[in-house]
This record gives C-alpha cells, structure tokens and sequence, in this order.
DNA sequence: AACCGACTTGAAAGCGTTTTCAGTTACCCC
DNA sequence: GGGGTAACTGAAAACGCTTTCAAGTCGGTT
C-alpha cells in the first residue's frame, strides 16, 4: 500500500506539497500538481483514512444510531441516511442501539470512540440531558424523535395529527367503532398515534371503547392476535386502525381466516407505508410516513452542520395515503 | 477526551503500561494493573479507535459490500452481518455496490482506504480476477455469489436446485403450466433458478413454452405487469414461479384485480420468505433463503480468518415454506 | 542595485496508540 | 552473597498524515 511518502519520492516533492494536492488546501504549482497526480495514479494510492483522521482530525465517517435492524421504519430511514450521504465524502457506520438505553449508551460510546464527525440518532430512548452533552460535543441531529429545544437538530413527524388524520379518515367513512392495535406500550410513537386517536374519537363525540384497543407490539403476528382476541370477545367494529403496517397485515390475515371481508366488512388502515403495502390484497390504504425522506434530510443537514454552513430543515408531512383497504360504511 | 497519557498520569505509569492492561497483552502487577483502570473509570477513557488503527494495523471495523439497500434479501444479509458482529468487537461499515461494476469498484476502494480488517461481499459483480487480488490482500468472505477456487471463503446457496425444487412441488401439485416471473436479465440468481426451472420442466417431461416466461427485475410491480400480459395474451397457466416474494406480491395482486383466486384458480410460490409472506392472503408458499444465517456465518467466519483461527462454513439449505397459495390442480 | 511582497515549498512537530528494546527488580539457588 | 532468571516497566520509535513555520524564489519597485 503506497503512502504519502512514495508519492512524494515519485513526484520528487515533499510530503507536505503530496498532503497540499490531495486536499488542495493551498496553491501548488500546475507543474508539481500534475507530477504528484500521475504518482498518484501510477502507485494506485489511496489515502489512509486512519492516519488523516488521526493528524487532521476529520474521520469522514458518520455514526448512526437505529433501533432494531430489520424493522421497516428505522430501516428505511438508515436507507436515506445511506442515499444522502453518498458524494458527499462521508461513510456511515451504523450501530442498534435496539430500544434500551443501555445498549444506546453503550454503542454511542463505540461510536465516538471511533471518531465520527458526527452523529445521526434515529428514533431512542436516551434521556435529553445525555443528548444535550453529546451535542456540545459533536454535531448530532436527532431523527423521528420530537425533542424540545433541539427545533434545528431534529427531524420529526407529528405523530399525533397523523393518528388523528387516521381514525378521522375512518369515522369521515362512516366508522365509529374503530379497534386500535397498539404498537410497544410505552413507545412514543406509538402513543402519539393513541392520542391522535382518541382525540379524533373525542372531537367526533364518540365515546373510547376501551374493549375496542388492544396492545402489540408493531409485530404481524400482533396484529393476527389481537383481531383473534377482538373477534372472540364480541365487541363489534367495522374498522381498525394499525399501529403499522405489519400489523396490519397480520390483521389483514386474521380476518381474513375468519371469513370477514376487507374492506366490505371491515376496513383497515395502516401506518407507515412500507413497499408491501401497495400490494397487499386489497392494497393498504396507510399513513405514509416518509422515512427516506427523513434519512436523506438528516444526512444533508448533519453535513452542513459540520461544516458550520447553514441549512433550513425541511417540513415532512405525514401524508394519507388512500387505497382501498378502506370502504364506505354502509 | 482523555487519553492514554492523562491516564498514565494519573495511575502514576508509562503509556506503555496503560496500553498493556488496555489490551492485556502481558504481565502487569495487579497493583498498577487497578490504579490504571481506576483511572481509566475516572477519566470515562474511550481509545481512540483511529490512532490504534495507525499504530497497531487493525481498526476493529469491517468493511461490507452489499447491493441496492432496501431489497429485502440483501438487507437480510446485512442484518445477520450486523447481529454477527456484534459482541466481537468489530464494527461494520457498510457500502452500496448497487449492481454495478464501477461503483462496486469504487466503493471497495473506499473500504480499503478505511483500513477494515476484513471485507465481506455480498453478491456483486466484480470480476474473480480482482477478487483474487483482493483476498491476497485483506481477509475477505464473499456472500450469495457462487465462486470456483472460493471453497472456504464463500457462503451461497445453491439456487438451481431450489429454482428445480419450487418447480417440482408445483409439478407434484399437478400443474404443467408453469409460468416463470424472471428476474433481472443477467442477475446470475435469477439465471440459476430459471435453469432449475427449466431442469424440472425437462424431467417431468413437460416442453417449456416460452409464453409462459416472463421477464421481469425482481420488483412486485414486475410482478403484477407479467401477470397481466400473461392474462393478456392467452395462453392457459395454473400456476406462478415467482423471481421471489416481492415479484409474488405482485403477481398475486394482479390475479385478484382479475378474479382469479389463489390457490383455487392459479398456484403462487415466491422466493426468499421475506416476513410479509407468512402474511400475504393467502400466506405465501416459498423457497425460504436463509438470509439472516448467511449473513452470520459470513461474519462468524470472517473473524476467524481475521484471527488465523480454522472454521466451517456450514451448508445452509433453501427449504420449500409450504404456506398456502399453492394448491393442488384440480 | 537593493528591496519588498506574493507565491511556493520543505522540514519538522505533532495526532494517540502499539511495540520493541533495554533496563530494573525481585526472587531463587548454590 | 553472587549470579542467573523471570517478571515487570519505561523510553522511544514507529504508524501515515496534516499543519505550522520559516525559508526560498520571482517579479516588480524605487
């Protein structure tokens, strides 16, 4: 492997001038410039990212945070973190922090230990005093967490509206007994998406049943099990609201066996719109969260921000997105 | 952020010593042994990861090839690289090949100049030839990609046998009209699961109608496209082999869009059991790749090939997931 | 002809570790 | 009590790069 040194032999030039080109941080004679680019080109050099980091100080690398590998969301959105840092000279390294605050706190540490330029926190549980040290110290944006007094490092969704939209979407239907599969019992999302719920239910003057809402926990086989426990306890509903939508593809199945008939008999909404969605039978009419989105706007401000260039942060909208697992009332 | 020297301070040691207990690489009395972790808990002493890369060679960090994140087989793959890894103290960057030899190219030359200890491939274009090159230089595991002269540094699957096998169980079902969602042209997969498909075709004696063969790029829209044409044109099938699930989905919706019921009317079966299929109505029969496995064992074996130690590869066999969209001809 | 400023350039000092090499110590044995 | 050995320890040299600092070059001025 060439270093700086056998380039710098080659072109016959010292190695602060092979240091200038390759990050031409000052003027260099075209002449010389040239003679070490073809030294370059002829050793196949590649600079060694450990030693720049170490002398300069820079790592081009970018820690992300997410939560459990393998769930739509969360990998969606390290998909756009992924996308938006491409070109730009950044790699990411990704760590899971899977929910629990030790396991986050302890990955976090790996993280800045390696060095990264910055961090990207999808979703966690770390508590905010943590994060307000951690920023002081490295250029960090939070992602799908709504956090105070971060308005300009936090990337969010407003999770409540979004379940509002929901359930008023079904009750502009014609619903009114409308079961609500709960994602994991104390995860924000989740609960946002309660609240928006039941405040749609409040508005329209429908009273919460709380027979009507089961808990899960964002999994199918959650989704499968509480329309199982809602059609044997005998509480009827025309509707039911997702915590996602792999739940409500469990649902979807569920009822299925059950011989009910979506969206005839009952309609289903979702929460997300992973790429399955559009394709389930009937297509998925679900809350489209935009994860990509989310995860290439993360990565293009946490860039500006290491760069201390300014950058606005843009507004994602949750958006309905309506197909046909979703019918009338009749 | 501390480092080793504050702490050599403050233990009243040499660097070298704080290094030693850092690594345990020999004998320290227990005495400074105590006084330098103390010390290190005081100081909260994170190493820094860079300038042991530079000094001692390994970085600690792995570098993955994967392609076109967001495809549910790869992303799989990732995932078990990722739970592999954890706990090895080894951390993975990952780099998008995207199916392109250039960017490939490219992309494993970042990974290079970042020092990784290791490379795992996953599927991939770049030419033996280089690959050859590449395992002289750095330990290297290539995943999902069949290579002569790779034995022990390869993990794949036999995907012929398993194309043969989804065709048989559709043949033992009693079809005979077979018709086949290809795949990316090229892609060497889905190449080998048409030979497989052709294979079976051939023993049971059926000719293969080149009607019946669809090309398509893996997508569920392709999915639902080739299923239309099919029904366009008129040639009679009974049953469909997709490229894999997502193609599945597809076709699955399309046929519903027609009337046409799964399984009374066709036979579906998919390719990787992704986890909506076991949600699908009806769930989804299909070949089940062992992703997340592979993506583990890749990982288990690329540390001990870092480390100099012997391993196995174990042989991981697609299996037929009899679900229920498969029924048998009437 | 001496001088000045603007450009270029190279030497050398780090960056935070690991590792080699040469001591120190302490201990055991004759 | 001297000598040999084993167990520890520290100084210093890398690792490959960036960056500061001083020096050199050149053309144009006065």
């Amino acid at each position: 492997m060439a270093t700086i040194q056998d380039i710098a032999d080659l072109a016959n030039v010292s190695k602060a001038t092979v240091s200038r080109v390759l990050n031409n941080s000052s003027l260099v004679t075209t002449q010389k410039r040239i003679a070490v680019e073809d030294a370059m080109n002829e050793l196949n050099f590649q600079p060694n990212v450990m030693a720049q980091s170490l002398a300069g100080g820079r790592s081009m690398t970018i820690g992300v945070l997410t939560q459990n590998f393998g769930s739509p969301f969360y990998d969606s959105v390290s998909q756009g973190v992924i996308d938006g840092l491409s070109d730009t000279g950044y790699s990411p390294i990704f760590a899971d922090g899977q929910w629990k605050q030790n396991t986050e706190r302890e990955v976090i540490g790996t993280l800045v230990g390696r060095k990264v330029d910055g961090l990207i926190l999808i979703g966690g549980d770390v508590p905010v005093s943590k994060l307000n040290e951690l920023r002081d110290q490295l250029p960090t944006i939070v992602v799908a967490r709504e956090l105070d007094d971060w308005e300009n490092q936090c990337i969010h969704v407003d999770n409540v509206d979004a379940g509002y939209r929901a359930t008023k979407h079904l009750i502009d239907f014609g619903h009114r007994e409308i079961a609500l599969i709960h994602g994991i019992r104390n995860h924000p999302d989740a609960v946002q998406r309660f609240e928006g719920y039941s405040k749609a239910l409040a508005d329209a003057g429908i009273e919460l049943n709380s027979n009507l809402v089961y808990s899960g926990d964002f999994s199918a086989q959650s989704g499968v099990l509480a329309v199982n426990s809602l059609l044997a306890q005998s509480t009827h509903f025309s509707a039911v609201f997702a915590a996602n939508d792999m739940v409500a593809f469990g649902a979807r199945l569920a009822l299925h066996r059950h011989g009910i008939r979506v969206p005839e008999d009952v309609s289903i909404i979702g929460f997300d719109d992973q790429a399955e969605a559009a394709f389930m039978t009937p297509p998925l009419t679900t809350m489209r969260q935009p994860a990509v989105e989310m995860g290439m706007a993360s990565a293009a401000a946490l860039v500006k921000l290491i760069d201390g260039e300014s950058y606005e942060l843009p507004r994602l909208p949750i958006e309905l997105q309506r197909r046909e697992s979703v019918a009338r009332l009749r």
